[in-house]
DNA sequence: CTTGGAATGTCAACAAGGCTGACATAAAGT
DNA sequence: ACTTTATGTCAGCCTTGTTGACATTCCAAG
C-alpha cells in the first residue's frame, strides 16, 4: 500500500498519510463504544437499547415532532421506529398525538417519566463527554467538532446544524 | 438545567457547557452514520455486515492473532463473533489454523480474497476520512484524536494504544 | 500418570432491532 | 367523486447481539 499522501506541495501533509487515517479510524471505531457505554448500561437494567435512546434524544430536542421528522433523522425505517415508539407509548414514556392540521401525522412528546429517563440518559452520556473534553481542553473539543461535522453525510449535516443552532 | 460549568476559577470553561457537550453528543451520533456509510454499501452488495468488516480489519492489523484476542479487541461475546468467522472461513476470506504450542487457540489470518476485500472497505472508509482530515486541517485533526482517546473506555484504549503503535 | 479444573472454541436457541411487503387512513389533485 | 400520494401500523424475515450446553486441550495436584 502507497502512502497516498507523498510528494505534496509544501505545508507538510504528513497528518493525511494512510497511518493516520487509520489510526482516526481505529480511534472513532473504540471512542464510539465509551460513547454509548454507560447509557447503554442504564438501558439495559430498564429493557430497553439504543434504539429507544435515540428516539427519546430526538423527541426530547424537538417535542411535538412528527414520526416522519424523527425518520429523517434517525435514518431508520418508519417500521423499525414504529416497533420502538411503540414500546415507549405503552411504557407512559412518550405521547403520541394525533396531528390537528393534518390527522395522518403523529406529534411526539416526552411524559414526565419520559423527561426522567432522558435526564438520567443524557446525564450519564454528558458526563463522560464532559472528562474528554476537560482532558483534552478547548482547542482540541474545536478540532474534534470540525473533524466530525466535515465527516457527515451533507444532509445529516443539515439536521446537525439546524439542532445546534436551535437553543445553542 | 442548570449550566454545570459556571462559576468558575478564570480561563472560560464554556466548552464544558451541558450546550457544548449536547453538540459534542449530536456530533458524534451523525458523524459515526457518515464514518460506517461507505463500507457499508459495500457489505451489503457482498451479503455482510459490519460485524464482518470489524473482524476482517483487525484480523488484517494482526495477522495470527487468536479468536480469544480479537473477542476482547471487539467486545463482543465468543458465540457472537464465531458466527461471522465461520461465514469468512467458509467464503474463502479467512483461514483459521490451529496453534502449534497450543492446540485450543486458532490463529486466524486472511487469504488473498479476505486481503481484497479489506483493501476495498479500507479504501472507501479512508477516503471519506481524508476528506475530512484534509478540509479540518492538521490542529483539528489533533485535537480529534486528543478527544477520541480522552473518550474510550481505559481497557479499549489499551488496545488502541498498543495498535497506534505498532507500523506507526 | 491420572484426574479435575480452567481455558479455548463450537453448536443451538433466543432477543433486539434493522429490513421489505401489505395495508388502513387521511389529504390533495383531477 | 376518484385516483394518487403521504403518514403511520402490522406481520414476518435477517443480522448480530445474547446465554446455555458442550468438546477439546492444557495444566496443576495428587
Amino acid at each position: 500500500m502507497p502512502e497516498s499522501a507523498s510528494s505534496t506541495s509544501g505545508e507538510s501533509l504528513l497528518f493525511l498519510t494512510d497511518d493516520q487515517l487509520r489510526k482516526g479510524i481505529e480511534a472513532m471505531f473504540f471512542a464510539y463504544r465509551g460513547f454509548t457505554a454507560d447509557p447503554d448500561r442504564i438501558l439495559v437494567e430498564k429493557g430497553y437499547g439504543r434504539a429507544h435512546h435515540r428516539a427519546i434524544h430526538f423527541i426530547n430536542r424537538s417535542p411535538g415532532t412528527t414520526v416522519n421528522n424523527l425518520l429523517s433523522i434517525l435514518g431508520v425505517t418508519k417500521q423499525s421506529l414504529n416497533r420502538v415508539l411503540r414500546a415507549l407509548v405503552e411504557d407512559g414514556l412518550v405521547e403520541s398525538r394525533v396531528g390537528v392540521r393534518d390527522k395522518r401525522e403523529r406529534h411526539l412528546f416526552l411524559t414526565e417519566a419520559g423527561e426522567a429517563l432522558e435526564r438520567e440518559l443524557s446525564t450519564a452520556q454528558r458526563d463522560r463527554m464532559r472528562a474528554a473534553f476537560r482532558e483534552a481542553g478547548p482547542e482540541a473539543v474545536a478540532g474534534f467538532r470540525q473533524v466530525l461535522e466535515a465527516m457527515m453525510d451533507s444532509d445529516l449535516r443539515r439536521h446537525y446544524t439546524r439542532l445546534k443552532e436551535s437553543s445553542g
